[in-house]
DNA sequence: CTGTTAGCGCTTTCAG
DNA sequence: CTGAAAGCGCTAACAG
């Protein structure tokens, strides 16, 4: 109870609390005088505003959200990096929820937010929401908010990715090059835009270098890391089983490099192996595997940027609706 | 302007203002009834309330703020999630703050967290604050804080780290086991705890099997990795190299790893490396590689929860007050 | 240039 | 069991 506030200085000052309050805001119509003496006593008493009164006051908190699957991922660790990067030189607050993944905590968090807490939000969605009434809910409540990587094509909001079809496409056609002639690609959730895009550009690479494209192939894998591995298996130890992965993301090239090496299969001799990773030291650890990294702190970046645009009621270019930031093909040695 | 309040639902029920909160909050006082028809209408219209005029009223937050030097790195980011679990388990905020190593920023952070915007604190102190007296300062708001990994001795609040002096002593053995005649310890910036107390277990070790132990082969590192590149090269460019690396943290490793190859020498050969890493993946990817891992999970529920202590004024024994998880050497294969 | 006052949305005495 | 009223700390009309 031994906060200072406003009433204390003014108290100490003989002045009126609003008149401190606007001298401490800078007003114009604030004597120097009396705004140096103000200034002088809230920096011996280490005075600092109350943030809460004035969120309640001026219906606005200063603060985002940053709503991820998980943050134990190099992606996502990255993204808010450069998420908090911004948000400390506007100002702002960065509040953490993680979804895990799940579609009734995705769904709490968002009612939640509709509470006023934060001003904005940036969001990822979560592999196991099919269902994104929370989210509309949420966007007519006129609270911006911005996708990022796995965005939710259905709701008209900004939204920040990486090329993933182009960077699907890319991939198959590095295994193509390779020598590949038999690619499976192992897919996120399928209801995530991400595993879909990317599976469309391996689609792609496969028609246009004329290969043809086989259901089999396409592993639909889960969130259980357990589960995956004995499905990649399973993949691994069929008749004609595929001499090229293309894994959607980190966590499914780790379980690829498990099966493969529990199956009696090297890489890349027997397998070649490339997967999303944004783990700058994977290819550095293990010159045989070839990455797709993303931009995810510049993709953390521009996502804020975008979401702080908004709140700041500046208009959004048409072309900056959907960013798509090029991703990396990154490959340590030819492994031919 | 469209948000529904308690005035809102009270005027819709006619009802008192404060009968409806005291509904909400199922007060005993309220009949049965009458808590229905609030309950009812207060899900119907999407009731959320406003967590900032609770705040102001009760003079508490429900949020903790985590203040790191850096998200994209394995530690704390899994961390992170330890924090995140058990905060949104007891219905708790996590605002995020990243230092970014600078003392500056570590400065305004804490003095900003004085205000009252939380109601605890987790903290690993920045590599550059030499300083911490607005860590003391902050103390004696009586905010509660728990240190996490990078402690500050001085300061009389609970902490949670790794074994640090277990684990360096293991690094060493470990390496002089492998056979090495000449160790460097690579430090981290040296105003951090955990580097001096990891020296302490490589010195020890090194005494314990009758190495000398030599000044030179302890090597400062900054948190600049270019500089650190070039420190190390110098390191094994001398005239009598050390054959074998001890890295305190995961840059230095990478660091190492980029110095010899880039030395024309490699590892294991020539040089043998074992660092402090949270890269699960690492070995796998790399055998290599030796690392020590640090529960970095747990430490963030651990250190949440003693946090969580704090703020429902349950007593902390004695010897919580340091606690000391263990962190496991991990090595894929011998290579002898 | 400064002070008075109302009110943001909520909880919590104090009255009935 | 319910209502009226005060007040958390701050800002912003409105007065002077």
């Amino acid at each position: 109870m031994d906060s200072v506030n406003l009433k204390t200085l003014a108290k100490k000052l003989n002045l009126s609390i609003s008149t401190v309050s606007r001298a401490l805001r800078d007003s114009h119509e604030i004597s120097v005088k009396t705004k140096q003496k103000v200034l002088a006593l809230a920096k011996a008493l280490n005075y600092e505003p109350n943030p809460y009164a004035g969120s309640l006051r001026k219906q606005a908190s200063r603060t985002i959200a940053v709503v991820i699957p998980e943050v134990a991922n190099n992606f996502f660790s990255l993204a808010i990096s450069g998420i908090e990067e911004i948000a400390q030189l506007k100002g702002y607050h960065v509040l953490i929820y993680l979804t895990h993944d799940r579609y009734d905590l995705e769904l709490s968090i968002a009612r939640h937010l509709a509470s006023g807490r934060v001003d904005g939000i940036l969001l990822s969605v979560s592999s196991e929401s099919n269902d994104f009434l929370h989210l509309v809910e949420l966007k007519n409540k006129n609270i911006p908010m911005v996708f990022f990587d796995r965005v939710c094509e259905e709701i008209d909001a900004p939204k920040v990715t990486t090329d993933d079809f182009e960077s699907g496409y890319q991939a198959t056609v590095h295994l193509i090059e390779m020598g590949c002639k038999s690619i499976a690609y192992l897919m996120i959730a399928k209801n995530l835009s991400i595993g879909q895009k990317r599976l469309e550009g391996y689609k792609e690479a496969l028609k246009d270098n004329g290969h043809d494209f086989e259901e089999r192939l396409v592993i639909n894998c889960s969130n259980d890391k357990e589960v995956n591995y004995e499905l990649i298996k399973g993949v691994l130890a069929g008749a004609n089983r595929p001499d090229g992965i293309f894994a959607s993301v980190e966590h499914l090239a780790i379980a690829s490099y498990y099966a493969c090496k529990d199956s009696g299969l090297s890489i890349p001799e027997d397998v070649k192996l490339v997967s999303f990773s944004n783990l700058e030291t994977a290819p550095l650890l293990n010159p045989s595997l070839t990455t797709i990294t993303q931009p995810a702190y510049l993709i953390g970046k521009e996502a804020a940027t975008m979401l702080f645009r908004m709140l700041e009621k500046k208009p959004i270019n048409i072309e900056d609706q959907h960013l798509e930031l090029k991703s990396m093909l990154f490959q340590r040695e030819s492994t031919a």
